[in-house]
DNA sequence: ATCGTGGGATTGTTGAACAATACTTCAATC
DNA sequence: GATTGAAGTATTGTTCAACAATCCCACGAT
């Protein structure tokens, strides 16, 4: 044990962006992720495993691994034989989202007094996205900007694993938006309330954020729901 | 519209065993979770694609397949041109997967008034479960009932996506006792603990199960984490 | 003990092949 | 006209073999 050794154990922990290369795989399951999310790819698409591969010079294999990758994250599904498909939610799956996310986001928000200051910071700036988006009526990233916004919130517990399931939950939420072709405009209204919610939490005020967002979540929801199912009765059922 | 079509419309909805069969990945998929998550497979093993392709009959891809699914649960860890590995969970998971834990399971019963019989009966199903075994003394078993009963419980929120969520985290909870060898002791002091939680949750007093449930949870957790981080320092740290 | 330097083993990825299944088309039937 | 049946076609499911890229290990040199 040299002094060399003590200023190397010393030394920052390696970035995470020195991990070993990405696969593929991974780089395609990231690219088709990225289509899904913004509408790129609508649900109900089929997935060519023939088209794909040669569009994008991998092969049928390495292809079928993306695949599974974005299945388990529920943006694709997977029918034996038939293909993979983009995801399309029911309003069953939205009734669940906003079940899956009042289970994230409310403890998040309760337990928000002890929130480290970056995390609120977090949520501040979302809005502020947000506000700035709407300043130029750029619908698309007002979206965008709320979904940071409850991701943020979720962030406020602090834990990777929550932090990633919620994810997720947002990213099938966003292909909800894509089978209603009223995509973002539905965030507009929610602007100031994402505000308010960020002032109470920024004033460490949780219990009252947290009722706040549980209305939020609420009206947000019934609104979702209804202008699903009637969009489902006049597309046709199945 | 036939008289016929009337009756073949009131038919039942079709049973989710019909659905197309599995691929061969799902499969050796299913088969290599039940590895890890009942310790044939210890965690920090690595998994040769080779061997393993040999000795189950599968082809190199289709394995790869089926190590994507796994990893996206956190049961293996992928690195880049060495191999998949069953995860090998730190201190640090530990702590977070009580975190989740928190989220999933304390509002799920909070809001228990409202759950369907059968949900609040699966809870005590899991109790009785963990009291049988420990009649006989098996202690593995009980390490499983005590896993159905936090199941149970999250599943009172009645989400699906809740419920998979949940499973992954006790998957991933079961490897912490896997990289200790004290494997399911752990379990049998909070047995009676869990009657008392169900009792609550039956007589409709969701408010005091939480509460004692809250209280479970962090005495559990430090349990672990003390023991675990006891264990880091005797293994060798890295 | 540390540092290069092969050599061997394993993974990463591809392409082709074939079987199995689903979809389509079209003719035959009621 | 709608339904059934029977090809034929297209796509997926899975395997195999090959090769490049990378890592790991052991050996020898400093």
């Amino acid at each position: 044990m040299t002094a060399t050794d003590d200023l190397i154990d010393r030394l920052p922990e390696p970035p995470e962006a020195l991990a070993r290369a990405t696969s593929q795989a991974e780089r395609v399951a990231d690219m088709l992720r990225a289509f899904v999310i913004d509408g790129a790819l609508s649900p109900g698409t089929r997935l060519s495993e023939e088209r794909l591969s040669r569009k994008y010079g991998v092969s049928r294999n390495t292809l079928r691994e993306a695949f599974r990758l974005l299945s388990r994250e529920r943006l694709l599904v997977h029918q034996m034989h038939r293909g993979v498909f983009v995801n399309r939610p029911t309003s069953d799956d939205v009734r669940d989202l906003f079940s899956a996310r009042r289970s994230l986001e409310l403890p998040a928000v309760r337990g928000a007094r002890g929130a480290p200051e970056d995390a609120v910071s977090a949520v501040g700036a979302a809005v502020a996205e947000g506000e700035a988006a709407r300043e130029v009526g750029d619908w698309w990233r007002m979206g965008t900007a709320n979904m940071h916004f409850h991701q943020a919130l979720a962030g406020l517990a602090g834990s990777p694993r929550i932090d990633e399931f919620m994810s997720q939950v947002l990213a099938e939420t966003r292909l909800v938006f894509h089978v209603m072709n009223a995509p973002e405009q539905f965030h507009a209204p929610y602007l100031d309330w994402n505000r308010r919610i960020h002032l109470r939490i920024a004033e460490r005020d949780p219990d009252t954020a947290a009722v706040e967002l549980s209305r939020y979540l609420d009206t947000s929801e019934e609104q979702l729901v209804t202008a699903f199912t009637a969009m489902e009765r006049a597309t046709g059922d199945a």
